[in-house]
RNA sequence: GGAGACGUGGCAGAGUGGUCGAAUGCGGCGGUCUUGAAAACCGUUGUACCGCGAGGUACCGGGGGUUCGAAUCCCUCCGUCUCCGCCA
């Protein structure tokens, strides 16, 4: 969520900013501009008002303590006019600030001036690639055949249980998930990371907090008996550790990671690029987070890219980085980089890490801030990124390895497996 | 799920209608002393908003109410603890 303090300072440069998101948000800056106006004047009155029953309170106190009854029975007379002003000049101001909380909500974070213009993600820009695409014997075919080939993962026996889009794993394919967590968790740690365990459900105030609320509520599982939701990430449930927390900016950087499985409903996504694993209600992901410091962030948001190519790289799995475009750029992000992919069955690049730069846009929702050099609070920086998704990491692992007796486990994840091939 | 107790500043813990944004202790920060450190002593130490400033306003779990005035009384929600029940 932007401060009302940017937007006063830089309206112009704002709405000059927004236009890579292809958004005009001229309108909706000069509303909370507005409204601000009448806030703070409101404010005023307000605050004057009070003062002056304050000060008669006061007053009465005093009187009564004095023996002075009949001074102070008067005065009590003479104040209970103010009551209804008072009433009135509150109720104005919760509902103005309010509805600049409700404006707010509907603007996206600022992209940072090295995201491109674009509108789909089409436009995004290929920053690297890594690796060889691997060329297949002639009988190689996508992961989900494997699957049941091999017997690793039950599409079918999913739906029967819950519904499409949440697959069970079986035999070596459980064990497989179960390396790659492992692995992932193992790397993050080396790489200065603290290990959580977070709750899989989350209350409303922590899904506003990391921006999933109100912008993406159908994207959700809603418990509505307990109004709980199921994460859909890690991050939520992460980030949220700092809501309302002031941190010393020693603390920095903070590095968290953790595993949980993730829950989404996919509402509005259909037809192609759905089979198998590509798209799931619920999958597995290991997630970093990290908190900042303002001028620290984006050499942090590199050396996070850098764990998640380093993953890749591990797996021996080929590998492209994208720069969002600011079409396809997130809500909550300001700058953010994909990590693809190659599926050489499907013979097309596979999304499993996205690696962002929340700025402040969290950290304002979620009131984290530290004490800057000259003792004020100021807000922190967050980050977060998937190091990694497995569905999609499962997928091109199984297409890539395949051989006509079978398919290879990279060689860091046999320790992990206890098995270094699948076959029939 | 039933019964009871409680929820105050970083922590501990006073405060039951007025001068309380809140005693005291611990912790933190600055200083004196010291070769240095410890101890001792002195000072300082919540957050947010409004205001050029002086200063003002709000916040004692959340929300609402009573009152001229609420940390304090009432209602409600949330949470914690103890006992009972149930249970991995």
């Amino acid at each position: 969520m932007l401060t009302i303090a940017i937007i006063r300072q830089e309206r112009d440069q704002l709405v000059e900013d927004y236009k890579r998101r292809n958004l005009d948000v001229a309108e909706l800056l000069d509303q909370v501009l507005e409204l601000d106006e009448l806030r703070r004047a409101t404010q005023k009155d307000l605050d004057g008002l009070l003062a002056q029953s304050n000060e008669i309170s006061k007053k009465i106190g005093e009187l009564f303590k004095s023996g002075q009854h009949e001074e102070g029975n008067a005065l009590r007379k003479e104040s209970a006019g103010d009551k209804d002003a008072i009433a009135a000049l509150k109720d104005q101001m919760n509902a103005t600030e309010e509805q600049i909380t409700q404006v707010l909500y509907q603007i996206p974070n600022r992209p940072h001036s090295s995201v491109p213009q674009g509108k789909s993600d089409e436009d995004n820009e290929e920053i690297n690639r890594h690796g060889d695409i691997p060329s297949l014997y002639a009988g190689a075919v996508p992961h989900w055949d494997l699957a049941s080939k091999y017997n690793l993962i039950d599409f079918e026996l999913g739906v029967k249980i819950t519904g499409a889009g949440f697959p069970v794993y079986r035999g070596k394919g459980a064990r497989l998930q179960r390396a790659l967590i492992n692995f992932f968790l193992d790397e993050a740690r080396d790489a200065g990371y603290e290990e959580f365990i977070p709750p899989h459900l989350v209350n409303q105030a922590s899904g506003i907090g990391t921006g999933q609320l109100p912008d993406k509520e159908g994207q959700m599982y809603h418990a509505v008996a307990d109004d709980l939701y199921l994460i859909p990430t890690a991050e939520v449930p992460l980030t949220n550790i700092f809501r309302d927390v002031i941190l010393r900016k020693e603390d920095f950087p903070i590095k968290l990671c953790g595993y949980t499985p993730c829950f989404r409903r996919e509402a509005g996504s259909y037809g192609k690029d759905v089979r198998g694993l590509n798209r799931l209600h619920q999958f597995d992901k290991v997630e970093i987070v990290q908190l900042q410091h303002p001028e620290l962030s984006y050499s942090t948001l590199d050396q996070m890219v850098a764990h998640v190519q380093g993953l890749l790289k591990k797996l021996n799995l080929p590998y492209r980085t994208l720069r969002l475009c600011g079409g396809d750029l997130g809500f909550a992000a300001a700058l953010t980089f994909d990590l693809e992919v190659f599926s050489a069955a499907q013979k097309r690049w596979l999304e499993v890490s996205s690696v962002s730069n929340f700025e402040t846009f969290q950290t304002n929702r979620l009131k984290c801030r530290f004490k800057n050099k000259e003792g004020k609070t100021e807000l922190a920086h967050s980050l977060n990124g998937s190091a990694l998704a497995l569905p999609r990491i499962l997928a091109a692992l199984l297409e890539n390895n395949q051989f006509e007796g079978g398919i290879r486990i990279p060689e860091v994840l046999v320790p992990y497996c206890g098995f270094d091939t699948i076959e029939g």
